[in-house]
DNA sequence: GTAGGGTTAG
């Protein structure tokens, strides 16, 4: 698919070029002349059903059709389409296309293309396209600070908050939503306090559920369990969310019997919103029925406070009374459930017989769990899974060591420790160019000629590489 | 008709 589509560059920059000589005229001409709307509302809807390859594909026709057949609509749907899917080829490519139809300056476009980079991992670029917009507004500045809050850099998203504020763009519900998902990560209390009391300030912003959500979340990860709960209880309109943050919230703070306590009070609520609805057919509250978050709350607080029974009572309740399907991370807290009260056979029987595939954090739960009551035999066995599944990490030869050194297998705990002295520190995988061009080219069946796609390629870098951006759209491999 | 947001095992 992504190849077929590539085909189509070459007829877009051979067309582009005939008709149009300079960026003004092009501009003008989409911006006045056509408006394909139906293909756009065809275009949105498959966006909307997450059928990505038939918006790519009907858009690589509307191509094909002839340029007149897009406009900027078009573009934002196929840029959208492109982030949901994490495509870096078809991204750039629309991105190029951006620039040679004279779209650069359409904002609408460069967030899209600020949400791309920053979904694709490559948040240089999506800086690029922010700073080249002349008048930021706080959508744009926004899409930035969240992409760097995706791409684990809360610092410097909380440094563009700030830089947003000395430009005099007033942050609004989402920027601050953002900002303290930012705090959360840095643990940044005081900052949190700070975006606290200037919602209170601003009398609207208090209707925004999500917001209210963000600094319950914030309060209960940065520590302060105590304003996370006054805030709870004072809101007055909760939904899944809010009720989950707060579980969640004294989970992490080892207060299973109120995380509970609330899990119990939520489901009474759920039970008396459906009375009124069945009471009242215009009454129209909405349902919060726990969720799969809700119950990695509800086990995460079994698990931290050792509550065997408890936990497991609530983990079939969630399959048999909410029909939620158990993820992986529900397993890895069984797992951790059965290992912190000793139950190391139950948790590896567990591991083995679930109906998903266990990975390197869930044989490390046992591991760790083995270094600790020193089982050497299922610690050998999750050591070798976990090297199948990852490589070696330093830590889990700690692990192997201390065990082998708490039964007096010196022996052993030396080879351990040799093989540690060797391993070198984790290090980071790069992407280089000439290498994705080739496996680009070798990987399609249904291609057309080598030397086309090269072309396609080539042109394609250049451009980017003409404003500044990285050729391919790939995370930054420097 | 168009852009940015929240809860998730260790």
């Amino acid at each position: 698919m992504r190849f077929k589509f590539l085909k189509s560059f070459p007829f877009v920059q051979n067309k582009l070029a005939k008709l149009f000589s300079t960026t003004k005229q092009s501009k003008f001409h989409f911006q006045t002349n056509h408006r394909p709307s139906r293909p756009n509302q065809v275009l949105k809807r498959h966006l909307k059903s997450n059928s990505t390859t038939k918006a790519l594909l009907l858009f690589r026709d509307l191509l094909r059709k002839g340029i007149s057949s897009i406009d900027s609509f078009s573009l934002l749907f196929v840029i959208k389409a492109c982030t949901q899917k994490s495509l870096p080829i078809e991204g750039k490519q629309m991105h190029a296309l951006i620039i040679n139809l004279g779209f650069e300056t359409n904002i609408f476009l460069q967030t899209s293309l600020i949400d791309l980079y920053s979904a694709l991992g490559n948040i240089g670029d999506a800086h690029h396209v922010f700073e080249e917009i002349p008048t930021k507004n706080v959508v744009c500045w926004t899409a930035l600070i969240s992409g760097y809050v995706d791409n684990q850099k809360p610092n410097k998203a909380l440094q563009v908050f700030r830089q947003m504020q000395m430009g005099n763009v007033e942050p609004d519900q989402v920027t601050l939503t953002v900002a303290l998902s930012a705090c959360v990560d840095l643990g940044a209390l005081e900052m949190g306090e700070w975006i606290h009391t200037y919602v209170s300030r601003r009398k609207e912003l208090s209707k925004d559920l999500s917001l209210d959500n963000a600094l319950i979340n914030m309060y209960a990860k940065c520590g302060d369990i105590e304003t996370a709960r006054h805030l709870f209880d004072s809101t007055k309109k909760k939904d899944v969310t809010t009720w989950t943050s707060m579980i969640v919230g004294h989970a992490l703070h080892g207060q299973a019997e109120e995380a509970l306590r609330l899990l119990a009070a939520m489901k009474e609520e759920n039970n008396r919103a459906r009375a009124k609805k069945r009471n009242f057919d215009s009454w129209r509250g909405s349902s919060i029925v726990p969720n799969n978050v809700t119950f990695i709350g509800v086990l995460m607080a079994c698990s931290h406070a050792g509550m065997l029974e408890e936990g497991k009572k609530h983990f079939q309740s969630m399959i048999e009374d909410y029909g939620v399907k158990p993820r992986l991370s529900h397993f890895g807290c069984m797992v951790d459930l059965l290992c912190r009260s000793g139950l190391l056979q139950e948790a590896y029987d567990l591991i083995m017989d679930m109906p998903v595939q266990p990975n390197a954090v869930l044989w490390r739960t046992l591991l760790g769990a083995c270094g600790t009551r020193g089982n050497i035999d299922l610690a050998a066995e999750a050591r070798v899974r976990i090297l199948e599944l990852e490589g070696s990490r330093v830590g889990d030869n700690v692990i192997m060591s201390n065990i082998f050194a708490a039964k007096g297998m010196w022996d052993e705990k030396i080879g351990v420790r040799e093989k540690m002295k060797q391993q070198r520190a984790p290090g980071c995988s790069s992407i280089e160019v000439g290498s994705l061009i080739n496996e680009f080219v070798t990987a399609d069946d249904d291609h057309p000629s080598k030397r086309e796609i090269y072309e396609v390629l080539e042109c394609l870098i250049e451009t980017m590489k003409a404003h500044g951006y990285s050729p391919l759209g790939m995370a930054s491999s420097s």
